[in-house]
DNA sequence: AAGTGATTGAAGCAGTCGTTTAATTAAATC
DNA sequence: GATTTAATTAAACGACTGCTTCAATCACTT
């Protein structure tokens, strides 16, 4: 493939092989045959199988929550006081995600499967991996989600964002099971899938409590 | 534990196990311990580790599927022709799935998550069950949300159903790991989680189509 | 050109994987 | 009660797992 460093190699073979077939399933040797490099030197440079699957990780994770969180801030020095704009704040949190997905030239399309993934590892260590990078981008929307819903209880936000975290998530970990029942001339464009996710998960998000649940509790 | 037959304890034993740590983390030695049966046991009844786990699947998915046919079946009954109602609908297609969840004496919780774990499994196996066993129930409720939303186009349906299904299963798979960031006093209720979940999706499938444009901003 | 630390190579470690074999017991059939 | 079938057992197979060792090689400073 290319000759760039080993580091490199390794992590881009592994990024694809776990994005394509999860962790566990993935081993070692399979890795270091893809990247053409040696046993060793995963555990010189990342200690572990582990160690690597969290540098795999973080390798992208680390921008893309930082644009994330430097769209909120936008968002956010717009409109110091107020709702925020609801539609805008999904932005934040979708696009760059999306954007690695569908970048073509690069290896980055990977990625947002393997994201995909990790959220839905049972495996600990993935546990543990998310929860760390995925912290502060909780906490930051967690709040964005309350201001752009004024109306809405804590509970229920925090309930929404697991419903809309897995939509995207399994949205995006794509193909699906369901490919032969699409209907003819259906959009793959990532752009439009998108677009419509932003707007089911916007409408969703709006939608008054308690509307099928007969006891509401506050 | 008990002392049922030998098939159906290293059945339970795997429903739980797979549920927890996914299926290619489990061993079948680890099965086997935990159903106190012999190794060969398992290769004598399933065939292999493939095999158990499609039996584990099914032994749950055929009554659930079961189960949401005759819900919709129920509803299409009352209303032979017009729109159907959405949100009956999306209870037949939710609540079976969710009854297992939350029925508290067997070994069944186990199997929702189970079936979460599996719409997300890398395994070329995994998706090859999920088509089997799901490609009536997607058909089916294509059609019917077809007839429940009548303006929308159908390949908007099917990619919002694909939002649905993404909700549900993550939200199902659970735990998760922003249980730190949980509100006081959430409710853990799956009733009131799955409740908030169908109101998330009814309002996510009757938004109307081309709202956000990509590129609009502010 | 010599030396030094960072990096890579070939080989192998102990352990686990799914699976199979052959012998044995339990159940069913005649 | 003898014979056939079903079911279970202990033991082991080869292949694979993550990881380590240690010598060889590289890039670099002096």
């Amino acid at each position: 493939m290319e000759d760039l460093d080993t580091k490199t190699r390794i992590l881009d073979a592994a990024e694809k092989l776990f994005a394509d077939n999860g962790f566990s399933a993935v081993s070692l040797r399979t890795i270091i045959k893809a990247a053409g490099v040696n046993t060793a030197s995963v555990h010189y440079h990342f200690g572990s199988k582990d160690g690597l699957i969290a540098a795999v990780y973080e390798r992208r994770a680390t921008p893309v929550n930082a644009e994330r969180l430097e769209m909120l801030d936008d968002i956010e020095a717009e409109h110091p006081s107020g709702p925020l704009p609801l539609n805008r704040v999904l932005q934040a949190f979708v696009f760059p995600v999306v954007r690695l997905r569908q970048d073509p030239k690069s290896e980055r399309p990977m990625f947002a499967r393997l994201m995909a993934r990790l959220l839905n590892e049972p495996d600990p260590l993935a546990a543990t991996i998310v929860h760390d990078t995925f912290t502060k981008i909780f906490t930051r929307f967690s709040t964005a989600f309350a201001r752009a819903l004024p109306e809405l209880p804590p509970k229920e936000i925090y309930i929404r964002i697991h419903f809309a975290v897995g939509a995207m998530a399994f949205s995006i970990a794509g193909p699906h099971f369901f490919g032969d029942h699409m209907p003819q001339g259906t959009q793959n464009d990532i752009h439009h899938i998108m677009g419509s996710l932003v707007d089911f998960i916007e409408a969703g998000m709006q939608t008054p409590v308690a509307k099928t649940v007969p006891g509401d509790e506050t």
